[in-house]
DNA sequence: GATGAATGAGCGTTCATTCAT
DNA sequence: GATGAATGAACGCTCATTCAT
């Protein structure tokens, strides 16, 4: 939980409260959505008066906005910019499955740490044009030329099949989502021997997509 | 649209007026969301008063739960009961290839003729435990046993992999899902050869889950 | 106060719930002005929910509108359109002088049916843009014209001393305003001859106005 | 606008933040209206934390009342005590005439400096009972005693005509603050010829009020 | 003296639901 | 069966005021 508001706290400083705001208002909207959280219940769990909620956040679509931002973010930063094209091309992953798997380990212990918010964010996607709009814009500046970039890398060097690059992209996105709602969402408290299943994962999107 | 309507006349018999309420309820809510449409909206769109839905439908959310349950059982109609379980015995597929083949064929197209009412369900499945209940009681009693049976059927034929049967249903249906949610929903407007685009993702299916 | 009624019912049907609210507004209104009464405030008078104001005015600012503008229509009706005009022409009546008592004798009647819904012009003019909007709307394209006319018609008569027909109109309008604002707002508990205040008055203007 | 301030300084010793105060809430406050602004509003326009203001003001009302009392005092200043009358019997005017005129040229450079001040008085005045006890006190044991006097003067002298003291004022009054809220609230881009105005008007009071 | 975070009562407004017609 | 006026609880939000620093 301290690891989920060190999510959220890439702010500047924040007062107590506004700690306080935060994290009930997080608890509340995992637990029944947006629309069925009202900001007198987030004020009583924060232990704080409603007033307050507005002294930090003008409306509650803000405070939203606020909570799902950094999600957006950080959920994707490792394919940020240079650092990780350059990583790629400097061959710091001897192959596609190496990069593949320190992706996926690494994607893995946020989402495992931030359950309740990326929760959120996927349930509120949905409705919401103000993050749809910080998504679409982090997804089709950074993640996507990044794995863009990667994929043809990769493609060159004849590991991986002669497809379109989206169809690659849209395969792993949708196994990963897949198993990581199945692991922390839909079936959170079955025994999982999360490295097995990680791996296993891998192998199913290597045969898929590699060139043998 | 008459086709989105059919799924959901499964009912009785319905007055027009009450097929007008539905239609317009479907419109409403896969654009805007449950909570972002109002009883009067509703009503206005449809053409009749106010107090007429709640003649047809005792509550809000209960008119939503006519909407939804339509889609669940008919989405997993194909699966359903000793039909495709024998189906799949008295060898109707060659192949496992040929069996997803007609499974996906069959589904596509039915989500073609029902986007806004599978929209509907996607968006509102996790904040209405009404939903939640029947969806679970359905996938737990109808998808996941003939899912399951006919998956041991191919694996002792030696056409899949061994693996959890689990991991192999969560593989399947989060790549159909992708699939289909970035044809209908993300991207509806591109560029689309429909036929490549499922013959694509089902080899990379069979190449991550068959045996070679 | 059925007269005061009369001069808002100018719409079409209203039912006896919006005829309760609108009396209860424009007595709360007029005594403790817009922003020191709330909707609860009304309702309560008004015998109805608060949930049934809204039914019939959008939002406070149009119930305030729909008091106001009313007035403003009514208060200058008599100057309206060719009527008057043509009246002045037709020589209906004989000197200025007569005109001036005719006309304030009429909306000397008029404010004394009508002193709540005059304060509230008065009072909140200043406040609403909205108000403003129809005012001057009124004032410029109606009153003005008229009275402009009328003045000159009979300047030409030689019945009135050269001097702009602003300055002169400014004169009546604020003589006027003074004494009703005097006789029914400042002190209107006071022992009033109404008849020889108001010749008085006229005797006043006309001596000031009028050429010997 | 110094001039302005000139007229709020008549208190004790004001430290430079409490001056910044209240310009800014004049400014506000003229412009909007006093439920329309808010202390905040005031505090960020006057570069001052909100709590600075309830430590001059204890509440936001004793703020107007401390705007709005100094232009009650200062606007019938000339015509306080002994200073006034004792001019009027020492002569110290030929004529009602001049008297007229010497007092309307006075008032109306004070209302010139201080149109946001007047406007406030005027726009709140029926809103607190706060002010229109300042303003009661001060019209009925100052104003109306010295213009009393000053009239029963001149109709000894034979230069008004015979009717009620209360009608003459009334006529002066609303023929003055006519001509000055034309000339500085509502028209007052328009050109005038202020001179030309004034003796304009005060004819026309002298003709209507004087005798032959 | 000055600050500004915190308060909480109160506001205008929405909307699912009821019910007399 | 259908209507739509009426309801009232609940909501998001504002703002004058307090008080620890």
């Amino acid at each position: 939980m301290s690891d989920m508001m060190d999510t959220l706290r890439n702010e500047k400083n924040m007062t107590p409260k506004q700690i306080d705001i935060l994290r009930a208002a997080v608890e509340l909207i995992a637990e029944k959505g947006y629309y069925n959280t009202s900001t007198s219940e987030i004020a009583d769990r924060a232990g704080v008066a409603e007033g307050t909620i507005f002294r930090h956040y003008r409306t509650k679509k803000d405070l939203l906005v606020a909570i799902v931002t950094p999600v957006i973010s950080n959920f994707s930063a490792p394919l940020f910019a240079e650092q990780f094209v350059a990583q790629v091309f400097r061959e710091a992953y001897a192959t596609f499955k190496e990069l593949l798997y320190a992706f996926i380990k690494n994607r893995f212990e946020f989402a495992q740490s931030n359950v309740p918010l990326i929760r959120i964010l996927l349930q509120e996607l949905a409705f919401h044009p103000e993050i749809q709009t910080v998504y679409k814009q982090q997804f089709s500046e950074k993640v996507y030329p990044a794995l863009n970039q990667a994929i043809d890398f990769y493609k060159q060097k004849g590991e991986l099949k002669d497809m379109p690059n989206e169809t690659i992209i849209r395969t792993i996105v949708s196994t990963i989502l897949g198993f990581m709602m199945t692991r922390f969402m839909l079936k959170p408290d079955q025994n999982w021997d999360d490295e097995a299943e990680i791996k296993q994962t891998i192998d199913i999107m290597m045969d898929g997509l590699g060139k043998v």
